[in-house]
DNA sequence: TTCTCTGCAAACGCTTTGCACGGAT
DNA sequence: ATCCGTGCAAAGCGTTTGCAGAGAA
């Protein structure tokens, strides 16, 4: 338990050292994005967390989500259309999605390319590079071979 | 005018070769998705050709796309959530999104590590790289420096 | 009190679905 | 006559908005 509450702690820090009132509703969704690597949809989000407060309602899902996005503490990920993901900040890296169990995987960028500030004369702030295919567990399973 | 009507003698080959019937309303959308580089959403390709085929419906634009990506010969970008906008398919390439002026364009990929077909074991088959920033033309508008 | 956060209900906008008409073979 | 493409209208679904009540300061 010990733990737990230190990682709250942690979390309540976080949140108002970047000007968000550390409520509980946004501590909990906080740290669903920032603990699990599941990259989870405002759906998923709201469908874990409600088993545990009852009365969180979907549009304080979203109001929150956007007040992080806002804040530039969580990231927007739409792999795929229809279906926006979310992930807190942390390094930059590039996403995977297997076509075939549909995990989400994260990777590491390892491209000179991938860090120009230029790129035709254009100025770049933002990257974001999405791989699909089959993961190696799947590769697995189905009798493949990797590499 | 000659040009033009060749240009539509061959989207009418390569949809036939690709076996999907050449009607009215499907050569002009994918003449539109291939010859622009504007990248379209639905709706700009509804808006844009409801001027031309004024009996033309939404409905159709929607099944039109649907139909050219299964086929492959489309595909769709959501480089923000929120709005799909979609393409002919060509050789890969990255998209750049000005943040300033909202333009889409396409960008070379120099990355030999986005070629790798196996990233940590997993099996790479789709790539998807999307950058955002100022483009040189928003720049220069603004008096900043490129590169 | 005042200000902010929450959450219900309704509205919104994009996309899909149901279905009937019309054209082509 | 059959099949396929089209397009209207309605439904669907994820997200946002309006607003009132609860809670903190």
């Amino acid at each position: 338990m010990q733990g737990q509450e230190t990682s709250i702690e942690a979390v309540k820090n976080y949140l108002n050292q970047k000007g968000i009132n550390p409520s509980y509703q946004r501590l909990r969704i906080f740290e669903l994005l920032s603990s699990g690597k599941n990259h989870p949809t405002a759906d998923l989000i709201y469908n874990t967390l409600i088993r545990e407060i009852p009365t969180l309602s979907k549009t304080t899902v979203y109001n929150t989500l956007n007040l992080f996005q806002k804040r530039g503490i969580v990231t927007g990920l739409t792999i795929d259309e229809n279906e926006v993901r979310y992930e807190a900040n942390t390094k930059p890296h590039a996403h995977f999605k297997c076509t075939s169990c549909g995990a989400i995987i994260d990777m590491p960028i390892d491209c000179p390319y991938l860090a120009e500030k230029f790129v035709d004369g254009n100025k770049v702030t933002e990257r974001h590079l999405y791989l699909k295919g089959i993961c190696s567990a799947c590769m697995k399973m189905y009798g493949m071979t990797g590499q």
